[in-house]
DNA sequence: AAGCAATAG
DNA sequence: GGTTCTATTGCTT
């Protein structure tokens, strides 16, 4: 796109104006349907919208794990529930939140491995993303197992390609049809998305082991209804005809995404039980129920409408820790607790770079009146003396420094003179930042690197199209009502640097390392991001070692040995391949092979030490184990086949107008607050504490990435 | 900015 | 339903 520049403002009225009557006249629908939308002849196109919702997400980590796992009934325990299971254990009737004693009954060698340490499966969670992020920065994270994806640019450049008179087809089913009787000339940009699903899922599948469904439709909403029609590892495509089938075979309003418990139960109330019923009541009297905004958007549930657009998570906006227990009453136990809990948040806070600014304490508290007293919290700012020493060295300091404080919060709910009876304790550091933030409002770090660039940096922003189909009559079939957002994003190969970020704690490091050079799988590829081949820079790369991500290899020459060092650590490579991040020896505790025969022993260990639950099971039916030889995915083996060298499609590159001589001059400290800085860029903005008070629409604060805000230290790095 | 509710996996 | 262990967003003060 044209627009390259950083004030996306004035460009607003523009586009504005050379809208469509039937396009709402909001900016972020103006930039979307000129970035794409606008086919000359036929106008307006509909977003292509991806939903992929790996299989029995915790059950595969630790299958990858220990692949011996992969022939038995396994279950993924959490305190005295198993969470998922594999298919083998549904097999024989297990299922998701099956109290342990029920599955072990359901099926007696049920295998359960403990799942309350979540390491292993964000971590391969963020590769998820990661990996996907690499053909196409529009991602969204819907917990630990699922991704929204706008493919809607990709889409449009394979369309541009093809031939005219191309035999198109779907890959994997099309809702409601038998698949070869589909048309896919009449839904071209549907059937494109379906190739590019199965392409990326097999991405996934090659380079990190993991198989799961996807949806392909135009909206978040179908995407994510029409991906669990064929399970598991497998697709489907929805077709804009076949949106009412789908809505009405929802069985009740609960399964709308988007309608919890509660709002069910206030839609009860007012008669409306399944989706057409809500489909057809009165607005108006919804209105008054839910107030204008939830109104709407609740009927436009109903009819399949969804106009939300894909935003890029990013890095967390939040750490946190938690434990529930039967029963924690003394303070002295509270804070033992405390302090476990702070250890390892701690731990992870620092490996995340960013410095959190506030702290908060939540505790659960059980009640004979009201048997689970929902949560209460109380926070507090971080001093930023202890947040500092959470980023830098010292964790144990920090540590001990963040007890008192949290003790203080404890206090503050709690009062300990009285009898008191805790159930969970959470610990969470919220408002992260950049050390680069920091920086910035000291003194002027700036000047150092005004160092003149080549336009090294292109910012395009490739809004996302809404929905910018509309008319077709049918309301029930097709969305029509939009909002567009505008993404900043890119979607250019080359060295692209976003230099706006909402405000400092933008990407984490590790958590998003795009360029994760992906290994071009011929077909799928920037295809539709790319331009500009040839980085010789690649080239490098490989041959040099294997860096993070975003770190350019000319600049990490420069770099101190100590530096260099730090970058190479596992921390910072994280999910990248690495011989150093041997991800994995295996934590071995394990009891005994799995499918030995004294099973059946460890099953009936289990149930009594859960019969107890409260002292620590010992019986650990299996703790992880990979034998040393056994490779599978994961780690090396996978990624290392991966990307020899190649377009980056999203990347937030280490940016390239920085003299890496006058970086390499600069105190070990400020060059470390740099890479920290430049190694949590995120694609596109989230905006989140940067809001404008009121104002804007919901939808739009969201979206709109206009970081001009941002307070990074990219700002200071523009070409000038 | 704080605290909580709702939603989600 | 909640149970687990997270994480996000929006409402209210």
């Amino acid at each position: 796109m044209a627009n390259s520049e950083d004030e996306m403002e004035e460009d607003d009225t523009e586009w504005k104006n050379s809208l469509v009557d039937s396009v709402p006249l909001i900016p972020a629908a103006a930039a979307a349907a000129s970035a794409l939308s606008l086919n000359k002849t036929s106008g307006p196109v509909h977003r292509v919208i991806l939903h992929f919702d790996l299989d029995c997400f915790y059950a595969q980590v630790e299958m990858i794990r220990n692949p011996a796992l992969r022939e038995v009934p396994l279950g993924i325990q959490q305190k005295y529930i198993i969470v998922t299971c594999n298919y083998v254990a549904r097999d024989q009737g297990v299922t998701k939140l099956m109290s342990v004693t029920d599955a072990k009954e359901k099926c007696p060698q049920l295998v359960l491995v403990k799942g309350e340490d979540l390491t292993h499966y964000r971590e391969m969670s963020y590769k998820m993303t990661e990996l996907l992020m690499s053909y196409c920065p529009l991602v969204e994270r819907l917990g630990f197992d699922e991704n929204f994806m706008d493919v809607t640019k990709m889409v449009e450049s394979r369309l541009a390609q093809t031939p005219e008179s191309h035999k198109l087809s779907f890959k994997g089913h099309v809702y409601n049809h038998s698949s070869a009787d589909v048309e896919a000339r009449d839904h071209p940009r549907l059937a494109l998305g379906s190739h590019i699903a199965a392409e990326l899922r097999e991405a996934v599948r090659s380079k990190l082991g993991l198989t799961g469904c996807a949806g392909i439709a135009t909206n978040k909403l179908l995407a994510k209804l029409v991906s669990g029609s064929f399970k598991p590892n497998q697709q489907t495509t929805l077709l804009p005809e076949n949106v009412s089938d789908i809505m009405g075979c929802l069985s009740s309003l609960r399964k709308v995404p988007g309608v919890g418990h509660q709002t069910a139960k206030r839609l009860q109330a007012l008669g409306l039980t399944s989706v057409k019923d809500l489909q057809l009541f009165s607005l108006n009297d919804l209105v008054r129920e839910f107030g204008a905004a939830s109104a709407e958007r609740l009927k436009n549930l109903a009819l399949g409408i969804d106009d939300s657009p894909v935003t890029p998570t990013g890095a967390p906006q939040s750490l946190s820790d938690e434990d529930s227990f039967k029963k924690m009453s003394s303070t002295k136990e509270v804070s033992e607790k405390i302090h476990e809990l702070l250890s390892s948040l701690v731990e992870r806070m620092h490996k995340d770079g960013r410095q959190p600014q506030t702290f908060r304490l939540t505790i659960r508290r059980y009640s004979a009146t009201n048997k689970w007293f929902s949560r209460e919290s109380r926070q507090c700012p971080i001093p930023s003396h202890i947040g500092q020493k959470i980023t830098s060295s010292s964790s144990e300091d920090a540590v001990v420094q963040l007890v008192p404080l949290a003790v203080k919060l404890f206090h503050k709910m709690v009062d300990s003179r009285a009898a008191f009876h805790l159930t969970l304790i959470n610990v969470c550091f919220s408002n992260l930042q950049t050390r680069g933030a920091a920086a910035s409002g000291k003194g002027s770090i700036a000047s150092f690197f005004a160092h003149s660039t080549s336009p090294r940096k292109t910012q395009v922003h490739s809004s996302q199209s809404q929905d910018a189909s509309s008319q077709s009559g049918d309301s029930l079939c097709t969305d029509q009502q939009f909002s567009a957002h505008s993404v900043m994003t890119q979607c250019t190969s080359q060295k692209t640097v976003t230099t706006k970020s909402p405000r400092g704690s933008e990407a984490a490091p590790h958590w998003f390392k795009r360029k994760e050079r992906v290994v071009e799988e011929p077909l799928l590829q920037r295809e539709s991001c790319s331009t500009a081949k040839s980085d010789p820079e690649e080239t490098n790369i490989t041959g040099t070692h294997r860096l993070p991500a975003n770190v350019d290899p000319d600049v990490f020459r420069f770099l101190p040995e100590e530096i260099q060092k730090e970058l190479l650590s596992p921390a910072y490579r994280n999910s990248l391949p690495s011989s150093s991040a041997v991800v994995n020896v295996p934590n071995i505790t394990q009891k005994k092979s799995p499918q030995s025969s004294t099973d059946s022993q460890n099953v009936r260990d289990t149930k009594e030490a859960l019969d107890k639950l409260d002292p620590p099971n010992r019986l650990t039916t299996v703790n992880q184990q990979r034998p040393a030889g056994t490779s599978d995915f994961q780690g090396e083996n996978v990624m290392e086949e991966q990307r020899p060298s190649l377009p980056r499609s999203s990347d937030c590159e280490f940016p390239g107008n920085v003299d890496p001589k006058v970086f390499s001059e600069l105190p070990p400290d400020v060059q470390r607050e740099l890479m920290s800085e430049w190694k949590q860029q995120k694609p596109v903005l989230k905006t989140p504490s940067s809001r404008k008070p009121a104002a804007r629409s919901l939808k739009d604060r969201k979206a709109a990435g206009k970081g001009s805000q941002a307070n990074n230290l990219f700002k200071y790095f523009k070409p000038s």
